[in-house]
DNA sequence: GTGGTCTAGACCACA
DNA sequence: GTGGTCTAGACCACA
């Protein structure tokens, strides 16, 4: 499935958030689809129960997956609805985290846009491929 | 010059830190400019001294600034001597972050780079009007 | 354990980067190995837990330990991959200092060298009793 | 003459000291030379006056110049009167701090006690080249 | 006046 | 239980 990085510095269960979230944005996930269980996951990621509980419960809270005890996890909700000036706020913040990054490292805007355009075919190639 | 948000989760040092890496990047620093002191800043953002202190070690250690006792500190370095495949590892790092992000809130890949061209341009235009 | 030296005009935190970075020379310490969490070693030494924290620090940023919140630190890597030439500028360095001072001692080279080796002997005996 | 490097971290006073102690240990100086005065050295190098002269303070303290005002500075004593066992300390703890360094790079004994013998070497052609 | 070191102590996130 | 962040405040070395 992927591999915690236990040097990286993020916590443990904000990597296991990005995952699933990822697996979702890249169509690996579908709605209504299950997720393995707290212990199955805990189990091959080789991390403490309770923190695939804390990523589960937080995904849980903002909607994105459904627990139900004794049966597992459900991918319940792709859309977000959440206002467009919200929404703008929040992606300008990471944009400009990005652009910040891309000149302390010396990257034209053409390169980084030309990165970008790669990822988002990439992705959209992973979700055709389903 | 900026706030800090106690709120935000940021830790404050942190937010020093993206401040001041955002003032370089958006060019009202240039090689060379004195910035403010540990004392001065921390008067300004009224926060512990040792906190600015954090900030300003973390940026002398990867390379920003360099802080001299008794003087204060200045820009020091705004080339980045990273190799490539580094650069872009870093990069397509976050771009990922920023497209997950975006499909979660379900932002069209087209408004987004609208939304990143948008910044370049403001970022540059600081840049220009200095 | 060790002994902190208060009256040496050595800062603390840096005397126990010293002694750690010697418990590994001299192979008391192996890769893997847990060492006492920063809680512990300041309780011990009897200094405050920022000042162990800060030594930890920085054995962490130049890759002798890792340091994980929840857990603790160990040692992780012995080896260093610094080029020949740097090797050999940062020792002449140390060398030349050796050498001055053991002039103005009045020291014989032939005595000096008598040392050394002695405390290679010293040295290599601890790492063989382990 | 020499440099002063402000980005090293060592206090220039010290580095003034250090410079001075190896002119002497490698015979560019002898006793009864005469040495810049502070203005001179304080000029030369581009630093605070004060600073010069708290250097010059310390060896006229330790006992290796005089200075007498109007005149200005000369090299007295090179000879150090200190017991025995009092430079096997000074020198040991040095020659630790060299070995644990040596370890860490993994540079081997026999080269580490070859680049010392080359140290001695060239220090002791600079005094008969005098 | 400047940054560095250190303390005592509070509160938090994570495992 | 572990490390991380932050504060208020003291004292020191250096320029």
């Amino acid at each position: 499935m992927f591999k915690i990085d236990m040097q990286s510095g993020k916590p443990v269960f904000q990597q296991i958030i990005d995952e699933i979230r990822l697996s979702v944005a890249s169509g690996k996930y579908l709605e209504g689809d299950k997720i393995p269980t707290i212990r199955e996951l805990a189990a091959e990621l080789r991390v403490n129960r309770n923190t695939v509980a804390k990523a589960y419960r937080e995904l849980e809270q903002c909607g994105l997956i459904t627990t139900r005890p004794g049966i597992g996890s459900i991918i319940c909700d792709t859309a977000s609805h959440i206002r467009k000036t919200e929404k703008k706020r929040i992606l300008k913040e990471k944009i400009v985290d990005l652009l910040v990054e891309a000149y302390h490292l010396q990257v034209e805007n053409k390169e980084l846009i030309e990165w970008l355009e790669q990822e988002m075919e990439k992705m959209s190639n992973e979700k055709g491929g389903k």
